[in-house]
Formats: C-alpha cells, structure tokens, sequence
DNA sequence: TTTTTATCGTTATATCTTTCACGATAATCT
DNA sequence: AGATTATCGTGAAAGATATAACGATAAAAA
C-alpha cells in the first residue's frame, strides 16, 4: 500500500502519473457515483489491472462488486495536482500564441490565474488582451514579488526563449511553461515543461510515414 | 543491427522515438561536421549508451574516436520522420488558438501545409488568416479531395470535437492533431495526437505540489 | 441464510527499457 | 610503424513497468 506509507516518500512513477491525468479529466466528465476500474480503463484505453495498479498509489480504495467512489477518487487526484488552490501565472510574449492562451479561460478550471503579460515590443506595450494590459519587462520583477507568482509561460520567438528564462529564473519562478521549441537550460531545482508542437508534428509524420511504408510492403508482398 | 533487418519490420521503442525526435531537432541547430555519442547525450539531456542504443535503430554508424556524421544523421533523421516530403493539412475551427496556428510558419519546416481552414459561424466564413479565406463546412469533403489532404487539425470547443473528428475520418482523413482536451473516438487505422495543454498544466501543478510537500517535511524533520 | 458473482488488492511473472561493461577500431601521438 | 586513446557497437545485467493470476470480499440472488 504505497500511498499509505510516510516514510521514503513514494515517488509516482511517470507512466502511472500520466495516466492519473487521464483519470483525473475522466472523473471530471462523469456523473455516476461508482465506476470500475475496468470502465475506467476502456473509456481512457488501458485495461483494468493497470488501472487498479495505478490506483494502489492512492488512498482511496474500491469496494468489491461496486467499484471506486467517483467523488472520493476525483477529490484526491485534485489534490495530488492541486487543481483546486490558485496558482499565479505571468506570459511572456503578446504574439499569435501568447494572447490565444490569454483569451483562454479553461486554465481557471485547474486553478491557474495569469495575472500580468508581458512584451518587450514598445508598441504592444498598454494594448489590452482582455483584461490584462501588456506590460514592459521591465515591470516583471515587481509584479512577480508583488503577486506571487510561481510560473512563467514562455510565449517568444525561439531565439529569445533563454534570454527570458534567465529574466524569471533569477527573479524567483521555479515553474516554467514553455511553448518554444528552444531547449531551456536552468538550475536543477526549475521545473520545465515542454509544450513543444513541432515534436507532435514529427509523431503525425512518423505514422504517416509508417503507414505508407507498409502499404508499399504489401503491395509487393 | 535491427535498422538493417528487412523481415520482421523492426518497430522503433516510444521512448526511443521520443529521443530521436530530440536528436533530429539538436541536429538542426548545430553546425559541426561530427559529433560524438556523448555530446548529443549531454545536450538532449541524457546519457551517452542510451544514445548509441537509440541509434541502433537507424542504418547511420560512427566512427570510433570521431563520433556521427552530422549531415547523415541529420538526413537519416529526416526520412524517418518524413519532414522533407509536403503533407496537406486542413484546420477545422477559426479561433484563438486556430488562428495562432494559422499564422505560425514555423510548421513549414517539418513539411506541413495548411491548405484551408474551415469554421461553422457564418460570420467568420470569408474572412481571411493570413491568405487563406475561412471556409464554410460544407465545402470540406470537396477540399480534402481536390488537395487530397491527409491530416486534420481540430480546435473546436470541446464539445463539438467528436463530431468534427466524425467528419473529417468520414472524408478519409487518417491522422488527427486534436487541440481540444477531449478524447476522440476514432477507427483503429485514424491516429490521433492530441496536444492536450491542460495534461500539462496538471504536470506543472502536480510539481508545485510535491515542492510543497516537500518543503514542509524539511520543516518538520 | 447460503450461494453466486462481480470486482477489488496484491503477489508473481513477463516484457520492456536502461545501464553497464568491454572488446573492436579508427585516429592521433611517439 | 607501433603504442595510445577516444569512441563506437553490442551483449549481458539490472531496473522499471505492464500483464496475468488468484484469493478475498461485499453485494445480489437463490
Ligand atoms: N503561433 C503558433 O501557433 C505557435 C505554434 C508552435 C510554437 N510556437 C512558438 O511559440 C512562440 C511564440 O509564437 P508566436 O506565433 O506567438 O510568435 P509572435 O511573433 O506572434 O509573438 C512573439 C511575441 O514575443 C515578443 N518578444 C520577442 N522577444 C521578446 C523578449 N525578449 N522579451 C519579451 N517579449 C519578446 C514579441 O514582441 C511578440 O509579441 C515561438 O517560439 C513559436 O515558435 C507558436
Ligand atoms: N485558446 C487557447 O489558448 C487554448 C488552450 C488550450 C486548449 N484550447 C482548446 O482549443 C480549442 C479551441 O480553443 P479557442 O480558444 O481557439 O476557441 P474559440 O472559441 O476561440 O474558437 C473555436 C472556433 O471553432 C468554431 N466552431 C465551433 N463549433 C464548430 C463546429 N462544429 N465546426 C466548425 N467550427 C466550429 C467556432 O466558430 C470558433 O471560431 C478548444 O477546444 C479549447 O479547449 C485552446
């Protein structure tokens, strides 16, 4: 029973974690009361015993013949992603993509609040994205200590997407999201996470690769 | 040497893809004639024998004390993932993040093609992203013939993605880039790549989370 | 109440992935 | 030319993850 124990803190493995996430917006869709692991498992694409592994790092625990309580096992995967407290957010970069992620609301929904934009284009600067007036990074010290912030999107052009992480690193940020394709160099205790599309990209041109690669071989076979 | 193999297709690991995909895009931004195992290792953030295993994949060998052909590697790399042959893609929903899409030319170079958008608000029909003119609906099944389109790019509400994805699988398109966070019921030959930012977003969260934690427990111990 | 059944939790087994270890080899040095 | 060295390729060992198996248990049926 991993997640009972206190001692050694049991780390979630990767692969399980990731498909905690997907339980996690299954169990956000739903309305029954109880679900099984095996319906767990077909509606996200994995089978039952791995399901019922996955959930061996948590707390909660099924009922024989009935299955997992919904709401009991949504609460807890909430707070093992802390979808529930607010965390504060900055952007940089007021372009296509940047004011996109702005405009969007359904971040709210996982307690992420962007709380000021930035841009180094004179022009940008005072314009409106919504609510939020885009700001000279110049002000970026003052509003990360001022609000708090944990997180920084990085919304630039991939040349620039370094000199920015520097900027937040050495202003407090341990959380970075970035949307560049650059790779981010940081110190060891700043967390980065990818959002990099054009990696998607090469796994569509894998497959397509892959699939005509196959039709060529049965044709000739 | 299982790239050599012909029998038996060899099928490259997940987590060995994912690496490539890394090398492919180190590749591209360096300029020296070669490079050795280790200093892709260290610059993709990995180790040295994980990269030569991942390049027994490929037919591309080194040399001992002068590591990989660059340029080999490189183009090796992009026959892999197919990124010098054009695919024709189609962009269904006009919005924030579909236009940001639109206007990113930055998918050029993984041969990527938006040849049309299309949208379902009579209002935006006609109206222009860059050059091209938003579509309505109807005229879908006709472009995806005429360009003979093989991926669809979905950023619809979430809650009109199933019947969009119905639509373009209905219209023959075999691969999917779905932007919006719901999960698409597809026949078994369609891929789907979803780029699900909210996934990542609970990544980012869920390591806020454990600092926490973590912080706590120093306190205390 | 007893039996049957669906579903869980967990241990054992199998598979997949990474790391290690080392002999082979081409370039450089003496 | 022969010795030295950096780096490769690969097979073996270790480690991580997934699948299978099965006994336990609560609910439903008899
Ligand atoms: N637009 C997309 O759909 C898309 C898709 C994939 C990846 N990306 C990546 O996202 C990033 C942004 O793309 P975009 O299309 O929004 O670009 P964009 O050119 O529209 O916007 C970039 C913004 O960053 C600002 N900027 C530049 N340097 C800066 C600096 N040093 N400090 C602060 N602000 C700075 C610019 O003034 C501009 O407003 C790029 O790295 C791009 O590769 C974008
Ligand atoms: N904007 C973001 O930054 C962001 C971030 C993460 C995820 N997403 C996801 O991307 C998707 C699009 O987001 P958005 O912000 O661009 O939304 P949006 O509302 O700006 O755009 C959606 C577009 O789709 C069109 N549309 C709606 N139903 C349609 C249908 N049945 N057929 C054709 N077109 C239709 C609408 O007319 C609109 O133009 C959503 O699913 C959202 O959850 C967006």
């Amino acid at each position: 029973m991993p997640g009972q124990q206190d001692k050694e803190p049991i780390v979630i493995p990767k692969p399980t974690l990731d498909r905690l996430k997907l339980y996690h917006r299954l169990l956000n869709e739903i309305e029954q009361k109880y679900i099984s692991s095996d319906e767990i498992a077909q509606r996200v694409g994995t089978n039952a015993e791995q399901v019922r592994k996955d959930l061996t790092y948590l707390k909660t625990t099924g009922k024989p013949k009935v299955g997992y309580d919904v709401a009991q096992l949504r609460q807890e995967l909430e707070e093992l992603f802390g979808v529930k407290k607010t965390t504060k957010v900055i952007l940089v970069g007021a372009g296509h993509l940047g004011s996109a992620l702005v405009n969007y609301p359904g971040f709210a929904n996982y307690g992420i609040e962007i709380v000021a934009v930035f841009d180094n284009d004179p022009r940008k600067i005072g314009m409106f994205i919504g609510e939020l007036s885009i700001l000279p990074m110049k002000d970026l010290a003052r509003v990360i200590k001022r609000f708090r912030v944990e997180i920084g999107i990085i919304c630039v052009p991939k040349d620039s997407a370094q000199q920015v992480a520097d900027i937040l690193v050495s202003n407090g940020i341990k959380g970075i999201w970035n949307f560049t394709p650059a790779r981010l160099v940081v110190p060891d205790d700043v967390f980065v996470v990818d959002e990099d599309m054009s990696q998607s990209l090469l796994t569509l041109k894998h497959f397509l690769e892959m699939k005509k690669q196959k039709m060529q071989e049965s044709q000739r076979g």
